[in-house]
DNA sequence: ATTTTTTTAAGTAGTAATACCTATTCAAAT
DNA sequence: ATTTGAATAGGTATTACTACTTAAAAAAAT
């Protein structure tokens, strides 16, 4: 693939990492602009490595290259803010093409996945929004809410005050308008953050 | 192989058929303890005939005789109720001994297909047998949990009191080995209740 | 530089859920 | 006829969460 990428005029491979952990330590040394990643990684899966690397650098351009086609990689990997997805068995072209436009500041999805996409808009239109409503440290209180910690157990972790969980999970159901933790993980489940 | 058995000690061959229609019908007619079935018969296949046993006497020992050592025959007959699955590759000694101990009241399953039991086995355990250990009324609370109710609602809805809901979600939250409603709402979702 | 948002955290009170226990009634199976 | 399992429900104590309030430091946006 490295090579194939370097005959193409204008792009230019700056690093390769084997594993999930290499990659996030090459990131940080390394300048670049775009990150190719196999979601089936060893060390550090390639989702867990997207979530990383968002928390370091909201912005780099991340695509997935996956042989994954199933809905529910893809929908994780669109809820952690990828930019695009390409399927393993595509032609290098579309790689390519995929590369280019997302370099452009578009999006890029396989074929063999939008059709999610489009199913999933009309659904995912309005509470897509919602969960941009929150903020990062109320997303990260309600994963860990969904995975059955206690608010307790949600402070310890991230070495707050029980009071101020509570102020999260208050203020995050308040903006999703819901009234209980059943709701919630139903909400954390259908954005991909469990 | 009537007479490899014939020449057993304790034991006896009472009736024979050909196909699986005949063998119903001999099964009406002749007393015996044990029946070994070929999955390939003609007129009426043996998991067909297995089933149509089951329906007339669910205690009759059922020991199937077959070449395929697909998992898929095999499961298919484990789910009809059978008590041994031996494969014609197998030694006549394996018949033998398969036939005594389902006499006596155990299984009997050829080494070749047990793979199978042991693998399905890790998966059945907490989504199929899981969901059956639970009774009518457990399933029917934990519904309504997952729907986002509280206690007192639930109790409301079901015209009993809060602390029969209670008793209820404690003792599905025990047989499920849960203990929080997060992951009593991914159960319930994952076993399609909601 | 100023305003807004985010993250932090506390007070006080009330509601909800859990962890133990016991106990009765009823139906179904042995 | 007896045992078992299911559904019912109460006692008591503890823990967890929610609903309001306020407030200050830090970060981000204008």
């Amino acid at each position: 693939l490295r090579g194939l990428i370097e005959e193409v005029e204008g792009l230019k491979v700056v690093a390769e990492a084997g594993d999930g952990q290499e990659l996030i330590e090459t990131i940080e040394k390394v300048e670049c602009d775009l990150v190719i990643i196999d979601l089936s990684m060893p060390r550090m899966n390639g989702l867990d490595a997207i979530e990383k690397i968002r928390e370091r650098d909201a912005d780099l351009k991340i695509m997935v290259l996956s042989m994954h086609k199933e809905r529910d990689y893809f929908r994780k990997a669109l809820a952690k803010g990828v930019d695009g997805y390409i399927l393993k068995d595509d032609i290098f072209e579309k790689v390519i093409s995929a590369i280019k436009s997302i370099q452009e500041g578009r999006k890029s999805f396989s074929e063999k996945v939008t059709s999610f996409v489009v199913e999933d808009y009309s659904v995912l239109k309005e509470s897509e929004i919602s969960l941009q409503l929150l903020t990062k440290r109320e997303k990260e209180v309600l994963k860990w809410v969904a995975e059955g910690l206690t608010n307790k157990g949600i402070a310890a972790k991230l070495e707050i005050s029980v009071r101020t969980v509570e102020a999260h999970r208050a203020s995050l159901m308040d903006k999703l308008d819901l009234d209980n933790v059943q709701d919630l993980v139903k909400f954390a489940i259908s954005k991909g953050l469990v």
